[in-house]
DNA sequence: TGGCAGGGTCGAATCGATTCGATCCACACG
DNA sequence: CGTGTGGATCGAATCGATTCGACCCTGCCA
């Protein structure tokens, strides 16, 4: 009788497993798998055998499924985009960081799976992909508070995770900015310009995801970690906006709607200070339709430091934030969970860029 | 003794599994597996006292790579960015099928891996995740020709593959646009309006990804199929262009480089047919620049239909091309691979949008 | 009352690799 | 010449589920 691992070899059709290769080059399955992995003591020769039987069947390599059950790991990364994919994408905010992650986690052998999180505030249930694919780390981006079932759902799995701009939250790694000091700084540079009507353009506050005018009622509610934060920036720096206008997304035409309401009222503001770049951006445009001149008439200010090409020559003040380092850190902290370690946080730092789209106070 | 599966259930610590779980419950693991996958006849109450020890014990449901092992699939499509990842998420098309094609998969309890190609012509080798990731079909956006290492690699693997944009393969799924009608119906629109200086704003040629005027040879040389088929609408429609400058990407900035260089010599031309609306935006931020006026003094036209806010009131004549359709496309030919159908490819309908940036040509 | 149908449950094989411990052999050393 | 050493190889257990075929028992019908 044949010994068993012909079995499969012979009847072809079936593609070759590594029992097959092994057959094939008259080694055991252990020394193949040697030939292949490298872990472990294999002469040369031998090694060459194995890869020659492979390739002779047609053999691409382990299959990583019976790896990934052997060893107990996916090698897969799972991302929460925690808004619309067509919206998160708009935003290079979210893809230059979604950049500096891959490129970190590429070289670790570690991949990317996209899951989006169905943010409809109706529907009941949790994305299947978070209930069930296999991930070995979650990275949430744009998460939300405490009590977000995302974050629930992750625990109950009992996988590592890591939040982006979310808030602290214990047993969860967390990468942030020093997004309050940066909005304290830019609306510091335009109090000392002489600005005293200052009105301010914000991310969404909540999941309700608003557009418009908002008062103090909606800013004492529940409000997003980091729309609060880049808020209680400008209170550091001694200023009460004399208007604060919610958006519902960070987006350039989101920001123009707001410009338009916040600069063609009777007394408008001389400075906007702007959550997001894209938002500032968006002002900016308004302002112009609006025939008003950046910065004589209006000076405009951003957060996040990204490229504008629209903007022409002009360059928005703004707060810099290392944007793909931020990806980057991620990546670090995903490969400390992975080898073991407690999760942990990481604030990396801003700059204030000053450009040409802010500037003295009209007198 | 004790049944043998209660040995794992007793040393605790070790995450639970299914036969933990049926241990706990008093029932056999094949009944266990048939509680939670509901293939097949269970009693409601062995169900109920499943799910209660599953609860018991913290079980968060089967483990996923059990379960792909034993199905011989992994739910995973690889989506192979055939560009650097940051140049590819800043296009809002690459971004938009990505976001139509996740919708669509998404549903079918598909997971999209991110496979960034680092398409580096230097780099030899291909990346390891293309190498070695678990997938069960694989979507090249933005993939070369025929001898691209890429397909090459999936063939081996044995990995069924679809292709965005690419030229059609044997073997191999694809989607993609009437893009070469589409640039000819723009084309032929500029023609009735009177141009006859018409100049082009192309694409990469190939993966050298130059910049700046082409001439014949170039042009004559190995061009990406994509490119190629922009640059034949012209022709198509009996349009010799007068300039022909390439970019590096599809990015505004680079519109605008080559907005200045074509409309501030000499002869410029009256109209400017553009391979993409990012470039197009581009030439029309340039013109401005420039002290021109569009469409009076030229004409701009592009390619894709997507939004471009920062334009204002503006609205750019185009060829519009249904991006998010396009990724549902590709998400449908993946379903029917999966389902063992042979490789499949489609084609869609793109349209003529005219704006306010073409007009009459200039006397 | 006997037989048959079928719902419910179970045991065991299986998916494809990795890895631990044992074995074997050649060579060097005492 | 016996033995120790270590490199190379192998056998078997294992990862965690799914699924096929067998079995049991109940209830219905003849």
């Amino acid at each position: 009788m044949l010994p068993p691992w012909t079995r499969r070899y012979e009847l072809s059709t079936q593609r070759p497993t590594l029992a097959d290769v092994a057959a094939a080059a008259g080694v055991s399955v252990s020394t193949a798998s040697l030939a292949f992995s490298g872990a472990g003591p294999i002469a040369a020769a031998t090694r060459e055998r194995v890869h020659e039987a492979a390739a002779q069947l047609g053999y691409a390599g382990p299959n990583p499924l019976g790896r990934q059950l052997r060893r107990g790991r996916s090698g897969i990364v799972g991302v929460v985009i925690g808004d619309a994919l067509r919206r998160a994408f708009r935003d290079p905010v979210s893809t230059q960081v979604l950049d500096g992650l891959v490129g970190t986690l590429g070289p670790l052998d570690l991949g990317v799976l996209l899951i989006p999180s169905l943010s409809d505030p109706d529907s009941p249930g949790v994305d299947p992909l978070l209930e069930s694919a296999a991930m070995d780390v979650a990275v949430v981006m744009w998460g939300g508070g405490d009590d977000d079932p995302l974050l629930e759902t992750l625990r109950r799995r009992g996988i590592p995770t890591v939040l982006v701009e979310g808030q602290l939250l214990p047993g969860i790694g967390a990468v942030g900015i020093d997004d309050r000091s940066g909005i304290e700084q830019v609306t510091r540079h335009l109090v000392e310009l002489g600005h005293t009507r200052i009105a301010c353009v914000t991310l969404p506050l909540n999941r309700d995801r608003g557009e418009g005018f908002i008062g103090e009622p909606e800013l004492a509610g529940r409000v997003w970690a980091i729309t609060r934060r880049r808020l209680d920036g400008m209170a550091d720096a001694g200023v009460t906006p004399v208007a604060v206008w919610q958006t519902p997304a960070s987006l350039v035409e989101h920001g123009a709607t707001a410009g338009r309401a916040l600069l063609s009222g009777p007394d408008r503001p001389t400075a906007v200070v702007c959550q997001s770049d894209l938002l500032a951006s968006g002002v900016v445009l308004a302002a112009r339709e609006l025939g008003l001149r950046v910065p004589q008439d209006v000076s405009v200010a951003g957060f996040d430091g990204i490229e504008l090409p629209w903007l022409g020559t002009d360059v928005l003040t703004t707060v810099v934030q290392p944007l793909t380092e931020k990806g980057a850190a991620v990546g670090h902290l995903v490969r400390d969970l992975l080898a073991g370690a407690e999760p942990d946080h990481r604030e990396l730092p801003v700059t204030l860029r000053v450009g040409t789209t802010t500037g003295p106070a009209p007198s």
